[in-house]
DNA sequence: TTCCAAGTCTCATCAATTGAGACGAACTCA
DNA sequence: TGAGTTCGTCTCAATTGATGAGACTTGGAA
């Protein structure tokens, strides 16, 4: 799996042989039966480059049934879509995953933004950012606190958000069904909105984000996306009868 | 990479130990320490269903990377969204991959169609569908015989396509610039157009394609969808200079 | 051609994985 | 609540099958 992760972090251009020497303490005749192996079972390629290693067609499958947890993704994709068209900004599903938000699809609008997340796959501590709201006020107690609690330090120090801001902002969700995120020193000039998905149970499946530069939350906007969500969520909920296997 | 693959073919619900047995002949002990290490990687996670286990969202980063060889799928994806929606019919990336083409990308349409491939991650054998023709019509004539060849057998008979019916679209190709299907026997229902991606050297990097019902393709729509993705994959080719690391 | 890096091979060593089976934990159902 | 079942872990001894050093071959580039 390590072979993996490096060819990974060199991205583009592929990994060297050097590459994965230095990552992994492994001699070159280990590394090339690694490679090898792995590449004979497509989870490696040959890069263009000659000697340059690129992650294998067979993660494309993979990595589309691991985003699809109980179909969810495939039921929310296209709503993110229609939504990102209609109303321009960059609509996300997120789901739990241990202590974080894991981002399990984007869509990006026509005024897309820069986010905590970058792209599909991409995680944020459970607490930063709307969704995380979204996520976590439907959690029981304990579970809830428990992960605020493993995660507070590093809110606090690398986001600037409190548990405090962010039990408000869970309580604001409660009260008035959407999200917002919590208040933090970071990225000031965005901000977002998110819904959560819950099953007939009230266990939350995931949570519909949207983000957006400030400025173009204009209140009237801000009532567009949140209705735009709502409405994708409760078909959503709806057609997942049937559809999603909850358990 | 079989654990993984065990768990894939086991779908939404998840593995349990019982399909490690019979997929892998390995003893319990043993199953359950791969288990273990793959978890703690994110390879894998629990599912809701105790005892089952499924696809871990590490897989989500490595799967967009692998379909994103030289950033063509980034580049790409917002255009088939475009169509898409412009023109109701599923939009496709495809690349080459040894003997096959493997769908990189889709974005269905409101009228959308079965193929020969179902999702991201699917596989064709080259020379079956409208994507194949345009991947393989400008590979080397070593290239692209020594893969028809080995593909031949397979394609008469699980296809119903010749080589000669290959040959000929690929002819057709390069005289109006557009890739249809090789009529085959199987799906006589549905058709569909293709565009190869072509870097400065020619080199084919991809194909967009489109696949609809034989009933949608009048004349008229026919003219649209090629317009659409010519339009856009020579915009796609432009923004490319200095985007895409051909080398 | 020459050069250099990529990739393979051989072989002896031995660390690390393996399976059997017992044990403990956790959930289910009565 | 308690019996029963399945999930998951642990121990330990046997041995397999991976490992590294280093020589060798291949193949692309100049």
């Amino acid at each position: 799996m390590q072979v993996l992760q490096t060819t990974a972090a060199c991205g583009y251009r592929g990994a060297a042989v050097d590459d994965y020497m230095d990552a992994l303490e492994l001699s070159r005749p280990t590394i090339y039966r690694l490679l090898k192996g792995l590449r004979e079972q497509g989870f490696l390629r040959a890069s263009p480059i000659r000697g340059r290693y690129l992650l294998g067609y067979e993660l494309l499958v993979l990595g589309s049934q691991a985003g699809n947890g109980s179909g969810l993704r495939d039921l929310t994709r296209p709503r993110l879509l229609s939504l990102a068209q209609r109303l321009g900004d960059s609509f996300y599903l997120f789901a739990l995953d241990g202590f974080s938000a894991v981002c399990l699809e984007v869509q990006n609008g026509k005024y897309p933004v820069g986010s905590f997340v970058r792209a599909t796959g991409g995680r944020v501590p459970l607490g930063v950012g709307q969704a995380s709201i979204a996520l976590l006020a439907y959690l029981s107690k304990q579970e809830r606190e428990s992960i605020l609690a493993h995660n507070a330090q590093q809110l606090e120090h690398e986001y600037g958000i409190s548990l405090q801001a962010i039990n408000k902002e869970i309580d604001h969700l409660l009260q008035v069904g959407y999200a917002r995120g919590a208040e933090g020193s970071h990225l000031p000039e965005y901000t977002g909105l998110a819904t959560p998905i819950l099953d007939h149970s009230g266990h939350p499946l995931g949570a519909m984000s949207c983000s957006m530069l400030k400025s173009r939350l204009s209140e009237e906007h801000k009532l567009q996306v949140l209705q735009g969500m709502r409405d994708e969520v409760v078909e959503l909920v709806q057609q997942a009868h049937g559809l999603l296997y909850i358990e």
